[in-house]
DNA sequence: AGCCAGGCCCAAC
DNA sequence: GTTGGGCATGGC
């Protein structure tokens, strides 16, 4: 079953699926993308406005799909506030205008960026899927196959790093697994999300975890908890803060406070333009940045 | 071949 | 509170 949903602006699947916040969706032939996703396996199509599900009803498309594409929020009014900023940031927000920030799982968005961290896209996906080939339960089917989920920490607390080592984590595998352990402990992701959601410092609190350093706690915290605000600083945003705004390149807090008092409550999604726009223009083998 | 990657931990200042 | 070395692994 497909649903259809018309009138869908300030979108492209391309953008949203690539630019780095999410890493099981996989491009097809005919420009689709099939992911595993909040317990469900489907395939999404995009044009002319309108986004088409496969392998979804409507009341699936209600409950989980949109909230997961952020489909009630109105990202051109978002797209304005940040491009009155002008320079570059007006021309990232232009660049990257189909991005939009998913409603991700918490547990995954915790488990995604641990094993993200000093490693690249690629790789990270291929990790990820890995370890839901592993140990991921069943989360729906596509075309008659059962798909796997990211394992929960209930999986991965029992495992030695040794039982991870075919995924290739590398030094991460015993991270996941304290930061699995103290999850459980705390009473498992969703009590863990409730509490942080009305937190408010989400980031310090998921600090504790082992594993999780400013960078992944500010990316849990806008891609898990879904607060705009957040605004994570990696080696590219640290190369953009410092090339555009003149700012040093290991001062973050300088970074921190000038989203802050110029990005406000779209900081998050400033960032994802920024990103994607500065390694779209590395990738394309360019090196003549505009300002 | 060597540098780098959506960094974090820990020790030493 | 800040800084630098070490770290598993593989993409390019």
């Amino acid at each position: 079953m497909i649903y259809t949903v018309r009138g869908v602006k300030d979108f492209s699947a391309d953008q949203t699926f690539g630019c780095g916040q999410c890493f099981r969706w996989r491009g097809q032939e005919d420009g689709s993308y099939i992911g595993t996703a909040m317990g469900r396996t489907v395939r999404v199509s995009f044009s002319d406005g309108a986004l088409a599900i496969e392998n979804c009803d409507e009341k699936d498309f209600n409950i989980i799909w949109k909230d997961y594409f952020d489909l009630g929020r109105d990202y051109g009014a978002l797209k304005a506030e940040l491009s009155s900023c002008g320079g570059i940031m007006k021309t990232a927000a232009e660049y990257g205008g189909g991005i939009r920030i998913l409603r991700q799982d918490f547990w995954e968005t915790v488990v995604s960026f641990i094993i993200s961290q000093n490693s690249n896209i690629p790789r990270i996906r291929k990790c990820i899927e890995a370890l839901c080939e592993r140990y991921g339960g069943e989360s729906g089917e596509y075309g008659g196959r059962p798909c796997r989920g990211v394992p929960g920490p209930e999986v991965l607390a029992p495992l030695r790093a040794e039982d991870l080592a075919e995924c290739r984590l590398g030094y991460r595998a015993d991270y996941l697994i304290k930061t699995s352990r103290r999850m459980l402990d705390l009473g498992g992701p969703g009590q863990v999300a409730k509490s942080l959601s009305g937190s408010e410092d989400p980031s310090g609190q998921l600090r504790q975890f082992r594993g999780i350093g400013p960078k992944v706690a500010d990316c849990i915290t806008l891609f898990g908890l879904h607060r705009l605000d957040a605004f994570p600083v990696d080696v590219w945003m640290k190369r953009v803060m410092h090339r555009f705004f003149g700012i040093d390149e290991k001062d973050v807090s300088s970074m921190k406070a000038y989203a802050a008092g110029h990005f406000g409550r779209c900081g998050g999604l400033a960032q994802q333009y920024l990103f994607y726009y500065i390694r779209s223009l590395e990738k394309n083998g360019r090196d003549d940045l505009p300002g």
